[in-house]
DNA sequence: AATAGTCCCAACCGCCGGAGT
DNA sequence: CACTCCGGCGGTTGGGACTAT
């Protein structure tokens, strides 16, 4: 992977974008950490994100983007991209001074408009399969799509429902313009997509959680699924299968009860479904509230930082953030 | 470094029930 | 009542990512 410096230019470029109340810009490096460069305010509402891609990426995906926007209670009106990607046409954003004589830094604004015109950011990875597919399709046109999201798809769809909102998906998928079934629409939106799907590890609360209502209720992911705000049935049907019923057949002892007997006030398994036989704190265990102010993580502030944020740190801050907004 | 094996998850498939006609 | 359409659900799988050898 080529790592591409952030020049001072770049900077520039991306300061003279900051200037909104509610901004902030980040550089997205090829080890899916986020590094804050130009944050002017807590980062908990954004009108407007902008995101520098910093190096060179085969596999991208837009949940990488979206982990901005979901921190706050609004999706951002506008949402900027800078790439390195080589950028045809040139844009009128197009920055120059060289960061790669073979790289040209593309600004490209997302505009929420419905009709998206294709973007510099289309990724080499991605050029190969599904895209070929996307192009011989045009030709035969009718022929529906499948196999994994494209970002121009997902932008598609985003920009579409956050105009329209959601309505019927076959509708909404020709509407949009997206060559694919309403049905793969909806999966793609409400797995992946929807701005409150929570991402990261499954808690020990929640593994808690989701072990005492499967005894309960068995494989009714989506039941299930509805007591973990934020988290997909398809995600709890996933983690169920890989982790825990693979434990189960290997009679290994799950290692959530030694931390959970670590935890103060759950010393042991009576106590912990005492806790969950309750609905209503069922809800309070998977939001981490205990009782108590909630407290916002801290961010960096003003400057430019070398501050790195992880993937982690996101999932922290949206939902801390959610849990701000709730009140 | 190359290969094989395993893990993980996004996305598909098929079925079902409800709504509309 | 029968049919069609659609959304929701649970099961399954392809393939990329990761790990072990």
């Amino acid at each position: 992977m080529m790592e591409i410096p952030i020049s001072v230019d770049v900077m520039e470029t991306v300061s003279s974008f900051t200037h909104h109340k509610y901004c902030s810009a980040f550089v997205l490096n090829g080890n899916n950490a986020f590094t804050n460069i130009a944050l002017h305010q807590p980062a908990m509402s954004f009108d407007i994100a902008i995101i520098v891609l910093h190096g060179h990426f085969d596999n991208i995906s837009l949940s990488n983007f979206f982990l901005l926007p979901i921190s706050s209670p609004k999706a951002p009106s506008h949402l900027f991209l800078l790439s390195p990607i080589p950028c045809l046409p040139p844009s009128p954003y197009k920055t120059h001074r060289n960061i790669n004589s073979d790289s040209s830094l593309c600004l490209t604004l997302l505009d929420p408009s419905p009709v998206l015109s294709l973007s510099p950011l289309q990724m080499e990875g991605e050029g190969s399969v599904a895209s070929n597919k996307l192009i011989n399709d045009s030709n035969q046109e009718a022929e529906v799509r499948k196999g994994p999201w494209t970002m121009e798809e997902d932008l598609i769809l985003i920009n579409y429902i956050s105009n329209h909102g959601e309505g019927v998906w076959n509708n909404l998928a020709r509407s949009a313009g997206l060559n694919r079934t309403g049905k793969s629409c909806r999966l793609r939106w409400l797995n992946y997509l929807r701005p409150d799907v929570r991402r990261g590890n499954i808690t020990q609360q929640e593994q808690l959680l989701i072990m005492d209502l499967h005894a309960r209720w068995g494989n009714r992911w989506s039941k299930i699924a509805r007591q973990l705000p934020g988290r997909t049935d398809n995600e709890i049907k996933n983690y169920w299968r890989t982790r825990i019923q693979k434990r189960a057949k290997q009679s290994e002892p799950m290692d959530f009860r030694s931390n959970v007997e670590a935890c103060p006030g759950s010393s042991h398994d009576d106590g912990v479904n005492d806790q969950l036989s309750h609905p209503a704190e069922e809800q309070s265990i998977v939001s981490g509230g205990g009782g108590g102010g909630i407290q916002l993580p801290q961010f960096p502030c003003a400057e430019f930082t070398e501050h790195i944020w992880t993937l982690e740190d996101l999932w922290l801050m949206q939902s801390a953030a959610d849990d701000y907004y709730m009140i």
